[in-house]
DNA sequence: TATCAGTTTAGAATGATTCTAAACTATTGA
DNA sequence: TCAATAGTTTAGAATCATTCTAAACTGATA
């Protein structure tokens, strides 16, 4: 409570009552992957009044404050994920199934940058079928 | 020509005026990635008169017949890649820039797949920078 | 060459996301 | 404690890539 108000606090974030409502939920210690609607929908069950614009705008601040990941599956919809930590992930589209892979896996075997650009990061994605 | 409206026709893919137009842009022998618009516009640029809707039917038609690849990039738009060998990415969000990794890229050490899953496709894709 | 299934098309619809601008609130300093 | 204000929230409109609709058109077949 206290602590999640330092939190949002200490990353430049007013504590108002609706990030903090969102903070608790994301950031209960459990890794999750969230869409816009899905946090929504959550907040509604909780009867938190929460509106849709607000949502998107904390998943946004969180975001820009490296609190969240954003995945970028080719969805249409974007993936937010509390686990900041560098992984990739299995995914199936057709289940919604995001899954982290956390171990060490490597790629090799990269050709030369092309010029004048670094990598900001690699990313895998696993595709499942069934 | 003739030998468009047989390779059409080859995958089942009525030889129509618009289809052999697109078809003899995307494969001229040059691998390309291209999104409905940017198609739409070499086509415009071409006069062909082709619209933005059968532009998005032939891509469409295209990839369920293996003749492109879709490309999986978290962007709004969508990548269609007529490289249909598998391979991966360097990408630029900012700059729009996408190349292909043509090489013998490597992953290793991925974790057992869940639960009565199997792997579609591994996509890596490094994100550039700068 | 008529028939008809397959195609094309303009424009409407969709749906996730962003924008707008007005009302609201946390913070700060007096 | 309070006023001022910068930062937030919100409903609803706007955006924009893509899909849908249903009417007109055309390639293939007999």
């Amino acid at each position: 409570m206290k602590d999640i108000k330092d939190f949002l606090r200490s990353n430049s974030l007013r504590p108002t009552k609706q990030r903090v409502l969102i903070a608790e939920y994301l950031f209960d210690g459990e890794n999750k992957h969230v869409t816009a609607e899905k946090l929504s929908n959550e907040l509604n069950r909780r009867r938190t009044g929460i509106s849709l614009a607000t949502v998107y705008n904390t998943l946004h601040d969180f975001y820009e404050r490296g609190l969240l990941k954003k995945l970028s599956l080719g969805l249409d919809r974007v993936y937010f994920d509390t686990n900041t930590d560098h992984h990739h992930h299995f995914y199936s589209d057709k289940e919604q199934l995001l899954i982290d892979i956390n171990n060490k896996l490597k790629v090799s075997g990269l050709p030369k940058l092309p010029k004048n650009k670094k990598t900001n990061k690699i990313e895998v994605i696993v595709h499942l079928d069934n």
